[in-house]
DNA sequence: ATTAATCCAGTTTTT
DNA sequence: CTGGATTAAT
């Protein structure tokens, strides 16, 4: 059973009577244990697995508490619980639900809400402020949703004063945001979790007990999610200095407040810990004591024997630092996937990630980012999405950008023109076109000039002749668009035989891979190698061509791979978005951010890149008091490790000329002998906390 | 007006 | 190296 692993602490938690349980768990406790335990307690009690709600951070860490009960129950029992990020959840529900949900990446939501913006016209007078820019008024709203239940304009007002001119403008913005996401069909990350909680406000799920992981982590739109559900049992483990994610509204006044806000809550605390040496637990301990304490934190080391002393290393310029890193591990014995490095910012990954393949040492990245963010899976799946969500504009005139002579604007006006052919949807107006409707919304510009209006329209259709396409084809009355030219009219042709031969498919493999034999993907794909092998002077290089089809061929296989796994290609598209973050490539050592490193242990780490300006962020260290954020980041990090742990910074950087002072962290954690420099450092980040007040 | 080419800045963190 | 913004060309 797996209550009988657990220790005294744990087991009083595991076993705690039904109602608001708090359990304060720091790094390294054993946490999962616990959560597996209390699940295992409850399925004793007689609690149907399908009552269990169990709430995780990241889909994988779902999976290997799943994993784990599977283990002492069965995997039919486990696999009942309905297990997840909030997001995965809500999503699954409501799919249960039978609504049509359609995923957009953010990045692609961010350009429409700009296209919205960019409608706008904003006076503003000398001394105003400056309107907020597309970008960062989308960031904002986004944060608003996460952070907060007021009104959006009275937020602002607090968080951004100055802006009250342009409040209604802004809200007007979004309000058209919301209304053509809907047109479209769009869903995002915000959006689930707010159709869920309205959803739950209506109809009472069947949760006995909801469980969740990371609590300190959980920002006011999960937690109104979770009051929305209102189960009559809650079992919430988190660790206050653990908290890291405040840029997502993450609020870790939910989890200080949870004895106030259930005043029969009982609180449970972890304190032994089992993941680390007693060298590294002091370092993080120093180092956390900086901040204030919400809860006394008293962590017991139980492991013993001679241990390291964590080591920092000390580096003249940035790639010696990368490059004596690579060396150090090629030389560990500790086999590749048991070594992080871990990174405050992706960015300075690239450096250690290049140095390391250099020297032969396999390693991998968290972030399937780069897969996703790839043109030419963009292109597949933005296909694929147009079978799946006809109404989905943004993705055909993405498709339709590549087609020579053809941009946005035209794209625009043939997706609206085949949305009327169809009388309101896409796909049919393509392979059954109403000729009664006039595909084209009048356009003044033409019609001044009257007299070309009629003979235009045939003329140009009779000037594709020679492409030799059948006839029904050139009847269609999209084909009268003025616009056109030979190489778009051919790149249209394409794209309807692919329309008409995937519209009976359902399945997603076979779907994938017609998409990515078909003409159009491959015209696509010839042009992004092309381009790719384009050298400075204009030149191709034939090689670096050959290499590029190849990485785009290695792609496209990942992809069928990856649909194999789904029946359906609404969900295979949904995954891609809702988990695609959590894929990563590859196997070795791993290379992963802070953030990303949360919940995981490993025998070495090595966090790196320990400067001033770097980790802690100094861009946002010296505002809004945010050193303790950065100081909990550093915690998180060191507390990684499990027997090894380097810390490592470098003085210079040559790319970009800059020097750099040690991270005012490494002087905490005792590494380095305080001084004028860390005097200096310290008054910078207590700046910060001035400015809150 | 729209597309295509060129230039320029920039890069926190996640579902 | 990408994506956005500016500019040149159609």
């Amino acid at each position: 059973m797996p209550l009988s692993r657990l220790n005294p602490e744990q087991l009083a938690a595991a076993k705690a009577p039904f109602g608001h349980n708090l359990i304060i768990a720091s790094a390294g406790t054993g946490k999962t244990s616990t959560i597996v335990g209390r699940i295992g307690y409850l399925l004793g009690q007689g609690i149907k697995p399908e009552e269990i709600l169990l709430l995780t951070f990241t889909n994988k860490a779902a999976a290997e508490m799943v994993e784990r009960v599977a283990g002492y129950f069965s995997r039919e029992v486990a696999g009942r619980i309905e297990a997840g990020t909030f997001h995965a959840v809500s999503y699954r529900w409501l799919k249960k639900m039978d609504r049509s949900i359609i995923l957009k990446q953010p990045s692609e939501l961010k350009t429409l809400f700009r296209s919205i913006y960019d409608k706008r016209q904003f006076h503003h007078i000398g001394a105003e402020a400056q309107p907020l820019s597309a970008n960062f008024l989308h960031d904002v709203y986004s944060l608003w949703q996460n952070a907060s239940v007021e009104e959006f304009g009275e937020w602002l007002e607090k968080r951004h004063p100055g802006q009250e001119s342009y409040a209604e403008i802004y809200l007007d913005i979004v309000e058209e945001f919301e209304a053509t996401k809907k047109e479209y069909g769009f869903v995002n990350f915000n959006d689930l979790l707010i159709q869920m909680r309205e959803v739950s406000k209506r109809t009472k799920l069947p949760f006995r007990e909801v469980l969740v992981d990371e609590y300190q982590d959980t920002n006011e739109l999960q937690g109104s999610w979770i009051d929305a559900m209102d189960p009559p049992s809650l079992f919430c483990v988190g660790d206050y200095d653990q908290s890291i994610y405040a840029f997502n509204g993450a609020n870790i006044h939910i989890i200080g407040s949870f004895t106030r806000k259930y005043p029969d809550a009982r609180v449970f605390t972890l304190s032994k810990n089992y993941r680390s040496t007693a060298p590294i637990l002091s370092l993080a301990n120093r180092v956390i004591e900086y901040n204030e304490r919400i809860y006394p934190k008293q962590l017991e080391v139980v492991r013993s024997g001679g241990a390291m002393q964590p080591k920092l290393l000390i580096f003249d310029n940035l790639m010696q630092q990368y490059e004596a890193i690579a060396q150090t591990i090629r030389r560990s014995t500790t086999p590749h996937p048991q070594i992080a490095v871990i990174f405050r910012n992706n960015a300075t990954a690239d450096g250690i990630e290049a140095m390391l393949r250099e020297q032969g040492i396999p390693c991998r990245r968290k972030g399937g980012r780069s897969f996703f963010d790839a043109k030419e899976v963009r292109a597949a799946l933005d296909l694929a999405t147009l079978m799946a969500n006809p109404k989905d504009m943004m993705a055909f005139i993405h498709i339709f950008e590549y087609a020579k002579g053809i941009g946005s604007a035209t794209a625009k006006e043939l997706f609206e023109g085949l949305v009327a052919l169809g009388h309101g949807d896409m796909l049919s107006g393509i392979l059954h076109p109403d000729d009664q409707v006039n595909p084209f919304k009048a356009r003044t510009v033409n019609y001044q000039l009257g007299l070309f209006d009629h003979p235009t329209h045939v003329g140009s259709v009779s000037r594709f002749a020679h492409l030799g396409f059948d006839e029904k084809f050139m009847a269609h009355p999209i084909l009268k668009h003025p616009a056109l030219n030979a190489d778009g009219v051919t790149f249209i042709h394409d794209f309807f035989r692919l329309v008409a031969s995937l519209r009976p498919k359902k399945q997603p493999v076979p779907i994938m891979r017609e998409i990515l034999a078909s003409k159009t993907y491959r015209f696509i794909a010839e042009q992004l190698a092309t381009k790719r092998a384009t050298l400075k002077n204009g030149e191709v290089d034939e090689t670096k061509k050959n290499e590029a089809h190849e990485r785009i061929r290695r792609k496209g296989v990942l992809l069928v791979q990856l649909a194999g796994a789904y029946r359906s290609l609404e969900k295979f598209i949904n995954a891609m978005v809702l988990g695609g973050g959590e894929l990563s490539e590859g196997e070795g050592v791993n290379l992963l951010t802070v953030h990303a490193s949360k919940g995981l242990e490993f025998d070495e780490v090595y966090v790196i890149d320990l400067m001033d300006g770097r980790f802690p962020n100094r861009k946002l260290a010296s505002q809004a008091g945010l050193i303790e954020e950065e100081r909990r980041l550093f915690y998180v990090a060191v507390t990684r490790a499990k027997n090894l742990l380097y810390l490592s910074y470098a003085k210079y950087d040559k790319f970009k000329d800059t020097s750099f002072f040690p991270s005012q962290f490494l002087y905490e954690a005792g590494l380095l002998k305080k001084d004028q420099v860390y005097e200096k450092l310290k008054q910078l980040s207590e700046g910060g906390e001035e400015e809150r007040k």
